[in-house]
DNA sequence: CCTCCACCTGTCCATCGGTCCAATAGGCAC
DNA sequence: GTGCCTATTGGACCGATGGACAGGTGGAGG
């Protein structure tokens, strides 16, 4: 049903398993060489380019959803393809079925990891929040819901353009609800608003 | 064809929704109301109950897949669902389509958090990884003194206007020192950089 | 009813930010 | 010398951003 395609260096040697799951699937080198790229998707991109960083980059730009194929998967670089924005990672020599699982996933919204490297997310996320640092709710309790909403939204790194598809609302608005907020809490723009709102551990003290 | 178990206060304000997805089906009031929970393949609870993370855990404990709703999703809340176990975290109000999406990810092994929480949690992740002390030095070894220095005063929220005075060197340079950075730790802009510095920042120091 | 507020949207516009096309020049290694 | 890295700058391009101005709705409360 849905167009898969497939990026990598030496597809050759792994485009039987693939066909097995999906028997009308692309073939390519690159992210690059393929002009109709934001029709498939599903585009899948193995680890072993040299710059399969950037490709997932560029590739999950367009819209497509894009899963991390690696020769060799460990969680170092399974965390890496999904800060570039992938929303999968696996085995390259992963089974039909387990393919076609992940595609279903993804496609469905999802993220698909691994047992271990979502262990290790949970895992990490806990120790984070055990660590008990408190959020510093009080600069969000002069904004509205709509504008903590939108605040915490760009702190995580989103654009005026993903915030308002996630939030289904107008990019307009968005950067409505984002002056509002700058001029309440003081800054004058995203970078400064993530600083303030010190989501890592950097407090920022100015007033009060 | 799977069992959807609903758990929550006031599961008759959101029945029709959950019906318009799932047909057949059950509403509870607590986990342990319902001896056979792990026949359900599917939990959804609520987090309005006040012990919703204990029901979470409990449900997880039997196998079961538990996912998160919320009638304010935010972050936090979103984190802590995870943490309990829950495989899924999204607004209690979702329309049918998205429900069913929900629960197509997390069945084929997946998890689904909405875009920021997921940003969110890949950060932490990384951060907390590169809390290891060889990767976060190896992140700034990897640029040139210059690079350092106007990297370091961009994720104090400078402007590049503001950098190129305080380095008296043309905006232009810091561009182009930027966009090297930007290659090199592999982001897209200074927020994302601010964000990927952020759990390292120790001494900023830009010559002056 | 009327007002206040939160929320949402539109158009216009100045600027900023990031990238691509370059080029020049000093330092250092082989 | 020849090559490589670093630092610097220019210009042009275009998307992203933030502000100004001007509205729309609906709900809560006087």
């Amino acid at each position: 049903m849905s167009r898969q395609v497939f990026i990598g260096h030496r597809p050759d040697s792994m485009a039987a398993r693939w066909r097995a799951a999906f028997p009308d699937l692309v073939l390519a080198e690159r992210a690059d060489s393929l002009d109709d790229l934001s029709d498939a998707d599903s585009v899948w991109i193995v680890t072993d380019l040299p710059d399969w960083k950037a490709q997932i980059e560029t590739a999950s730009a367009t819209g497509a959803t894009v899963v991390g194929l690696s020769l060799n998967p460990n969680q170092e670089e399974g965390l890496q393809a999904l800060e570039a924005g992938a929303r999968g990672y696996l085995h390259a020599l992963a089974t039909a079925e387990v393919l076609q699982q992940v595609v279903t996933a993804v496609r469905s919204g999802g993220l698909w990891v691994g047992p271990e490297l979502l262990r290790l997310v949970v895992r990490t996320v806990s120790a984070r929040l055990s660590d008990g640092r408190p959020p510093n709710s009080s600069l969000l309790d002069s904004l509205t819901p709509r504008e903590r909403q939108v605040a915490m939204a760009v702190v995580t790194g989103a654009s005026n353009k993903e915030v308002a598809r996630s939030l289904d609302i107008t990019e307009r608005t968005v950067k409505a609800h984002l002056g509002v907020v700058f001029e309440k809490l003081g800054v004058r723009d995203r970078l400064q608003l993530a600083l303030r709102l010190g989501n890592t551990q950097t407090e920022v003290e100015t007033t009060q």
